[in-house]
DNA sequence: CCATCCCGCCACCAC
DNA sequence: GTGGTGGCGGGATGG
């Protein structure tokens, strides 16, 4: 008789829709397995570690698949490749698309994604058993509807495009074709949704908003600065992804489960980020990377930016709190789009002067980005540390403290992402 | 009201 | 039949 709305988080039966959602749900799967000595998966092993039903495993491991991530080994039984074997894959797609986009125009969907895509595997024996009449129709229309295959060909729309922006519906409308069918197109979004949730998680890609139109957007985000069509060795990241983690799993509780505050720092490179500046305050990610003030060389920044990035991935806090956790992973994804960004002005004006000079308006479109992103996260990150904020202890906030904002023109820090700090800075910062 | 997307029914397929 | 897979879309949820 009691009331079923437990929409209230200090009830002890509150339930949100997010913390089931497909994003976390993958976001937790990699925690488990994305370590050292992981090699096999079995996924009722996967199913019984995080608390959920078999078909949601079926659903992120199709998705992992299609990018490389994981490998189908046998029945039950996949391989776990890791977060190196992604460029791999993404090189093979984006060769695919441009393939495909040139001899293109008239219908041609199917055959997009030829049947064996892993590299690794030897995939023969029974891969071309799909010309058998009968069967094969049946077989191909299933195959072309996969989500694995909606995945890479999702994919291919950015890698081939010059299209930096996409809405799901107007994905799902270029993978459709020429199929003007509601339905479909609607089924076609939610497999969409479904996708963008998991590649949201692993940071692939990131929502945002169309500029004008304001709807809701997808932007790609691969594999930092990847697509650097550098001398040989192409794109190796050297595995980088390495990222650290504690040792169990969030919500592996089944229906409900209660807010946890709770954290789980990483105790040890706490110390290392002495960056300390003159007034006590301690630099962060958002450290406008020591802006050219003497024009210096542009090798000494792409090195001062990859500390700063190293620097962000070794030291990620893992909270057990699960919107912590994203809104972190957020934060940081972020960050790293302020440098590809950045990058990529900078090619740019590379070619278009031969302006040794122009540096500085690169630095400036990177102090911009990332004072807008500063500010979101701020934001958002302070609502939600308001309740807690004072019940830190000094050492954890040394280890909050390193996020400071800077302001666009000067490049010096404006405030703290603290609470207790940014709450007087804000208002003035603001306007 | 609209954007999201959880949930699980049930069709397939390989024994 | 049994069990593994995984399309698919109803309808709930949250903003």
């Amino acid at each position: 008789m009691s009331s079923p709305r437990e929409s209230d988080p200090q009830n002890p039966n509150y339930y949100n829709r997010k913390d089931k959602s497909l994003g976390v749900l993958c976001s937790n799967f990699l925690k488990l397995y994305d370590r050292d000595g992981v090699d096999s998966i079995g996924l009722d092993d996967a199913a019984n570690r995080l608390g959920v039903e078999r078909r949601r495993i079926y659903d992120i491991v199709n998705i992992l698949e299609s990018v490389g991530v994981l490998s189908r080994k046998a029945k039950n039984q996949y391989s776990w490749k890791g977060f190196g074997a992604i460029p791999r894959a993404l090189d093979k797609l984006k060769e695919e698309a441009l393939r495909e986009n040139s001899s293109t125009s008239s219908c041609c969907h199917s055959e997009t994604v030829s049947s064996e895509n892993h590299y690794g595997g030897h995939s023969n024996s029974q891969t071309d058993r799909q010309d058998k009449p009968s069967v094969s129709s049946t077989v191909d229309n299933r195959k072309e509807k996969s989500l694995g295959l909606l995945t890479q060909n999702f994919i291919k729309l950015f890698l081939s495009s010059k299209v930096a922006l996409i809405s799901l519906d107007d994905a799902a409308k270029a993978l459709l074709g020429d199929l003007r069918d509601p339905t479909a197109l609607r089924t076609k979004v939610r497999r969409l949704y479904d996708i963008a949730n998991v590649f949201s998680s692993m940071d692939l890609i990131e929502k945002t908003h169309h500029p004008e139109s304001r709807k809701p957007a997808f932007r790609w985000l691969g594999l930092k600065g990847s697509s650097k069509n550098g001398p040989a060795t192409a794109l190796d990241l050297n595995e980088s992804k390495k990222r650290v983690f504690g040792t169990d799993i969030t919500n592996a509780l089944p229906k409900k489960y209660k807010a946890d505050l709770s954290l789980d720092w990483n105790s040890n490179q706490k110390e290392q980020l002495g960056k300390h500046s003159s007034k006590g305050f301690v630099f962060g990610p958002f450290t406008p990377a020591k802006v050219a003030e003497g024009g210096d060389s542009e090798n000494k920044n792409v090195s001062r930016a990859q500390d700063l990035e190293d620097l962000a991935s070794s030291y990620h806090p893992q909270y057990r709190n699960q919107a912590l956790s994203d809104l972190f992973g957020h934060y940081v994804a972020a960050w790293k789009s302020w440098y590809v960004e950045a990058d990529e002005m900078k090619q740019i004006q590379e070619v278009n002067s031969t302006k040794p000079q122009e540096s500085r308006n690169t630095f400036g479109v990177r102090r911009k980005h990332s004072f807008r992103v500063a500010k979101e996260f701020v934001n958002r990150w302070h609502d939600l540390w308001r309740p807690v904020a004072d019940k830190l202890t000094d050492e954890m906030l040394s280890i909050l403290l390193p996020f400071v904002v800077v302001d666009q023109n000067s490049g010096s820090p404006i405030f703290f992402v603290h609470p207790r700090c940014c709450e007087k800075h804000k208002s003035s910062a603001d306007s």
